[in-house]
RNA sequence: GGGCUCGUAGUUCAGCGGUUAGAACGCGCGGUUCACAUCCGCGAAGUCGCUGGUUCGAUUCCAGCCGAGCCCACCA
């Protein structure tokens, strides 16, 4: 049941609590490595269920591949050390077996891009090699990115488990791509097909819809008249199209109006010539033409754009090629053809403009496709290639989101999702590049049969139709994410039933970026169902962007965007919190070196809380007073402990709450809050005076090492190396009762028994406190003056924690009447003994009193609002009306003062 | 053309049918308190874009408008 790997003992460099100042470098390198090394981050059981529990369910999540193209960047910080990692470490702590499986993405194009780069560094080229000489290279320089890569995680402190790392290139993954390939073809799901593509002239590839981008462009508009093939009547009206690629004019077989367009209805089915191709072509309508456009009239070109392309299929039209792939005119261009179609547009402008087809030139706005790796133009073309039929596989996807079985966090997602999803197309896959997953289909050059080998067998070496043995294996790959669709159950072992597979698929959370959600999710949810029968994981969540600006983030190294880099400055805790930190799901986020200072302030408050109370346990002897960390404090307590314990409850429910709500962000500023305002800037003061006296000590100890426990817990996920540095000094201190090696398999705690009334009472308290180093100020009086103040009005609540008071504000309470500058707290009089100003003090009373008369205004209207008592929940009138009364008092007690004043 | 989102303090952003609308940074003033100057304390600062509607009650829900942005799509 339980793991017992190889627990070393925890490093023994980590940093002393002497040490002022938390020192990430100090311990992280030497925490990750004992922590891996350890076996916590494998899904294994830790500690057994809870009594009458059955083992909890795992917790698996893909990591988002990241492309073996470069460094990791800071988005893959938010996602990876941020969201994915707290989310991992979080249900490690719930005791569920968790597995957070690494791995990397050969990244087709974008890496095969990267190395011919880096060839034409070294004066050669991809031209100059052989395929099996680049596919060298390629894998030298995966060689080098992937460690580099992996490094950068476990320095975020990415509880991985290293033991089951997956590349999409290995050869046991390519197997697995290959017999989803073969199944998809016998299935019918794969087709090989001559349709339009996007083809980029400068990677020399296809491409798929999803990595066509659009620009904004300015290019000359040509309107010809095209010359009608027969005499017509007269009246007839001169057929004039527009067109900003007058070079593929020698392609176009029609000319295509709308068919609701009076202007031309008459004219369907008559012939006009082409321009200097001289070819006579129909006039036909279809629907795709928008009539307001120019002169309604539309020339069809099916081999050189989309639209026309389906316009041809609608209407049985020719296919004619007159742009090669090299961008050149072939001899199909007729006079045009010759290298360079930018060569001819304005070869053939000028020839329409000799014979008087030209009737205008102007400037267009529009904007062109391209390819988003290069930004070349796109060159549509049309070519054999192997497509993946969508729509019957985007069915049973959308109604996994529809009926729930995958939620999408934030929620509008899920209109993104269904609006793409409804309209999907077919997806081209294959890949005229070298760098990825071969394309297992075989050509017969004697009788073109093609031949796929069965799913395990060996690559076929005869025809299966004709016997021969002339066979050429396709010299494309697939694409990129033809392969990672499949992450999911391919890492775990499919097609092989695998303990693996059967017992971590489905998984439970995909986190990742918005702007990979068609990408990789939707085809994840489609090749899950399709291969798995069930869907891949239960949520996706979805993160915003990381914009930097604004605030330069280094004075000497100008715009400092490598996570890395941060990293060693400010330390991997502070950079995970201050990424997640204040932001909601799906939002982008600018991000900026105030935030990261933050942070790493933060860490320092977390630092100093801990070696304060571990200073006090050293002093105290705490080994002798048998001090348990994880045990709450019980019996004589005073009202600051029981208050600091219910508050520390309070964040405990709230962190769970925040958690599994995925409201990440407000989890991170809650333990802030928390830590800072709560824990440090009252409690540790009110503790203080405890601990001098060492015979008084034992309640204020065991207070705070709970509540310091409490809080390492809380803070884990999110800042996992300073949370383990404090709690391995911790429990060496006092041991917790329930034994553990470490945070990262320590119990997530569960929220323990809360006072409300003496929350409320303690808020009051710290208004007080609040009002009272206010009037000190307003006088001068020095911090260390001690000084006298009284309380009065509704101040009986008040007395047990007259010492609470005396404590925060350097002052002597008393209770009753007394002297000096006065001011009112809720229902509370406060008087404290200092010089004051009369009328600076009577003026401020005035304007305390405007506000309390129009704060009881609003409550009297809205506890007297015809509706209200009958219509408002009763807990909300019960509060009004208190809340009323508590106006009605304190204007009382204001209109008293200013009248004492007079 | 279709879909989506955002507009809250000087800045970056949380929040939300009933709170005195919050945080951080920044700003002003005061502090050598033995955990922390990567600190402590006090303070100033918001008609929650505009206009209507729903509601006992709207910063929060709905509609329109103004402003900013994103995604999808076959603008010649």
């Amino acid at each position: 049941m339980a793991n017992v790997a190889t627990w070393t003992q925890p490093p023994s460099v980590v940093l002393d609590f002497a040490e002022k100042n938390f020192d990430p470098a100090a311990v992280e390198r030497a925490l990750y490595a004992w922590w891996e090394a350890s076996g916590f981050f494998a899904p294994s059981l830790f500690r057994a269920p809870p009594e009458g529990e059955d083992a909890r369910a795992p917790f698996v999540m893909m990591l988002p591949l990241p492309n073996v193209s470069g460094d990791l960047h800071l988005g893959h910080a938010l996602g990876f050390g941020g969201y994915e990692d707290l989310m991992a470490r979080w249900h490690r702590m719930r005791g569920e077996p968790t597995l957070w499986l690494p791995g990397s993405d050969h990244a087709g194009i974008i890496a095969q891009l990267v190395v011919e780069k880096e060839l034409a560094k070294k004066g050669a080229s991809r031209q100059g090699l052989s395929r099996e000489e680049f596919l060298a290279e390629m894998w030298r320089w995966m060689d080098h990115y992937q460690p580099r890569i992996y490094e950068q995680l476990r320095r975020l402190g990415c509880s991985l488990d290293w033991t089951r790392l997956h590349f999409t290139m290995d050869p046991d993954m390519q197997r697995r791509v290959r017999i989803h390939f073969i199944r998809l073809f016998r299935s019918g799901h794969v087709y090989r097909a001559d349709r339009i593509v996007h083809w980029c002239l400068t990677c020399q590839t296809t491409y798929s819809d999803l990595e066509a981008a659009h620009v904004e462009r300015t290019d000359p508009l040509y309107r010809v008249r095209y010359p009608w093939a027969e005499p017509m009547p007269g009246g007839t009206p001169d057929l004039v199209v527009a067109t900003t690629r007058p070079e593929t004019i020698v392609a176009d077989v029609a000319i295509a109006v709308h068919p609701a367009d009076e202007r031309w209805a008459a004219l369907v089915g008559k012939e006009v010539l082409v321009p200097v191709a001289e070819r006579r072509v129909p006039i036909i309508a279809d629907d795709a033409v928008d009539p307001s456009f120019g002169t309604g009239a539309l020339k069809v070109t099916p081999g050189h754009d989309q639209t026309d392309f389906e316009i041809g299929q609608r209407h049985g039209l020719p296919v004619i090629t007159v742009i090669d792939r090299q961008g050149n005119m072939t001899p199909a261009a007729g006079v045009l053809a010759g290298p360079g179609r930018n060569a001819a547009r304005a070869e053939m402008a000028d020839r329409l403009r000799r014979s008087g087809l030209l009737l205008k030139e102007e400037p267009l706005v529009h904007s062109v496709g391209v390819h988003e790796r290069c930004g070349t133009i796109d060159e549509p073309l049309v070519m054999k290639q192997w497509w993946m039929r969508m729509p019957p596989l985007a069915a049973p996807a959308i109604a996994a989101v529809r009926d729930g079985r995958i939620r999408i966090v934030p929620g509008k997602f899920e209109k993104v999702y269904f609006n793409w999803m409804e309209n999907i197309r077919d997806w081209t896959i294959s890949r005229q590049i070298w760098w990825g997953h071969s394309i297992p289909v075989w050509y017969c050059r004697d009788c073109d049969e093609v031949v796929v080998p069965d799913e395990d067998g060996p690559d076929p070496v005869r025809c299966t139709r004709c016997r021969s043995d002339d066979l050429v294996h396709d010299p494309d790959v697939l694409d990129t994410w033809f392969s990672s669709a499949l992450w999911p159950h391919s890492t775990l072992g499919w097609p092989e039933r695998t303990p693996d597979l059967d017992r971590f698929y489905p998984g439970s959370v995909l986190e990742t970026g918005y702007d990979i959600l068609f990408f990789w999710v939707a085809r994840m949810i489609m090749m899950g169902l399709l291969n798995m029968g069930e869907v891949p994981f239960h949520t996706v969540y979805l993160h915003g962007l990381v914009r930097v600006g604004g605030e330069k983030m280094s004075k000497s190294r100008g715009n400092v965007t490598a996570p890395m880099e941060m990293v060693e400055e400010y330390g991997a805790d502070a950079l995970r919190f201050a990424l997640v930190s204040g932001v909601s799901a799906g939002a982008d986020q600018r991000f900026s070196e105030g935030r990261l200072q933050n942070a790493r302030y933060f860490a320092n408050k977390l630092w100093n809380v801990g070696r304060f109370v571990l200073r006090a346990l050293t002093a105290a002897d705490g080994g002798s007073l048998a001090v348990r960390a994880d045990v709450r404090p019980s019996g004589e307590l005073g009202d600051a402990e029981r208050w600091i314990l219910s508050r520390t409850e309070a964040t405990v429910a709230e962190a769970s709450r925040l958690l599994e709500a995925y409201l990440f962000g407000e989890y991170t500023a809650l333990i802030q809050q928390f830590v800072w305002s709560e824990l440090a800037d009252v409690y540790l003061e009110l503790a203080k005076p405890a601990l001098r006296v060492p015979s008084h000590a034992a309640p204020a100890l065991r207070t705070l090492a709970y509540v310091l426990d409490r809080v390492l817990r809380l803070a884990h996920p999110i800042m996992p190396f300073i949370t383990e540095t404090l709690a391995l000094q911790l429990w060496r201190q006092a041991p917790p009762a329930a034994e553990v090696s470490s945070l990262v398999i320590a119990p997530w705690p569960a929220a323990g028994e809360r006072d409300a009334a003496l929350e409320d009472h303690f808020s009051l308290v710290v208004d007080v406190v609040r009002a009272i180093r206010h009037a000190r100020q307003q006088a001068g009086v020095a911090p260390s003056v001690r000084v006298h103040a009284a309380l009065a009005g509704d101040a009986k609540q008040l007395r047990s924690s007259a010492g609470a008071i005396a404590a925060l504000t350097n002052t002597e309470i008393g209770f009753g009447e007394g002297e000096g500058a006065a001011t009112v707290v809720r229902t509370v009089e406060v008087r404290v003994a200092v010089p004051r100003d009369q009328d600076q003090e009577h003026a401020r009373l005035g304007r305390d009193l405007f506000e309390a008369r129009s704060a009881l205004a609003r409550s009297r209207d809205l506890v007297a609002r015809p509706g209200f008592a009958e219509n408002a929940p009763s807990d909300v009138v019960a509060r009004e009306r208190a809340r009323f009364e508590e106006r009605e008092e304190r204007v009382r007690l204001l209109e008293a003062e200013l009248a004492r004043g007079d």
